[in-house]
DNA sequence: AGCGAGATTGACGTTTACGTTAAGGTAAGG
DNA sequence: CCTTACCTTAACGTAAACGTCAATCTCGCT
């Protein structure tokens, strides 16, 4: 953080500061500012990121965990800050908006269904464990604690 | 099919009729099977896909649509069929279980997340929609067809 | 026996999403 | 001024997940 900004309350940040927040490496963020994904600021060479930017990489970020694509991610983003355009452009952009709405839907019943999968493996592996640690408790038979 | 199948009630697959099915390429298959995440029959050279070996392609194409890697799909798929094993092992699969729980959860929170930004999104656009091919209905005012 | 559709195994090519040097530039503190 | 820590571009490297031939083989049918 700079004097300047100290002062007022416009808070920026650099490229190190924001992959070690996001757990990324700079090599990752300027990647994604080559595809476009990204553009702060620049004093000199050197890269200034702001609110919005940080913002931003977040959603980018977000979008990968999903297991969207850099160009899918692109069009994503490309999205929240669309110009309202013409009427062409628009019913275009609800279109995408509709096959991003079904790609999410399916990811979720993909997860919902695994979770539930998942559910019934640790059932199963819990009744496994107590039957080894405790010697072969079947048919409901009690089993008392070792003195 | 062959005859001896259509007779009893055992129906199998060649590769091409799966890759149809699920929509993606014979290759793609045969590098699953490369990759030990299926294990059909052979019959000489050919091979033969019951129906285990269909419900396990399709755990497979769902851990991709989800975004696992072969990798953490071949972990998942494994844990379906463990043996019951040890004690060690059983805690291990359980920890598993903990991992593959908290990446699905932030992923599903991820896509809720992106769900409501795309209902925001449109919302906006078909407002913006509105405005255009109604003409500047500003401020309450009626506008009728015209004539 | 011969034909065409689809199957087989290599083996090399491609794209995506970064990692990894190399070779320096810059700002702050002592 | 010197060090230290961080930043820069440029360029090459790589692992994952298949695609794309090439060169057979095999089934089912006529």
């Amino acid at each position: 953080m700079s004097e300047s900004e100290r002062a007022r309350g416009v808070r920026t940040w650099t490229i190190g500061e924001l992959a070690g927040e996001f757990e990324v490496t700079p090599r990752t963020i300027r990647f994604y500012e080559d595809q476009g994904l990204l553009a702060p600021q620049r004093i000199g060479t050197q890269r200034v990121f702001h609110e919005r930017d940080r913002v931003r990489l977040a959603l980018v970020l977000r979008g990968r965990r999903i297991g969207f694509s850099i160009e899918e991610i692109r069009r994503i983003v490309d999205m929240y800050d669309a110009e309202p355009g013409e009427a062409g452009q628009l019913r275009y952009l609800l279109d995408q908006i509709a096959v991003r709405r079904a790609q999410l839907t399916q990811r979720a019943a993909d997860i919902a269904a695994t979770l539930a999968e998942l559910d019934e493996v640790e059932r199963r592996a819990r009744e496994d464990l107590a039957g080894l640690t405790r010697p072969t408790p079947r048919r409901g038979r009690a089993t008392r604690p070792q003195p």
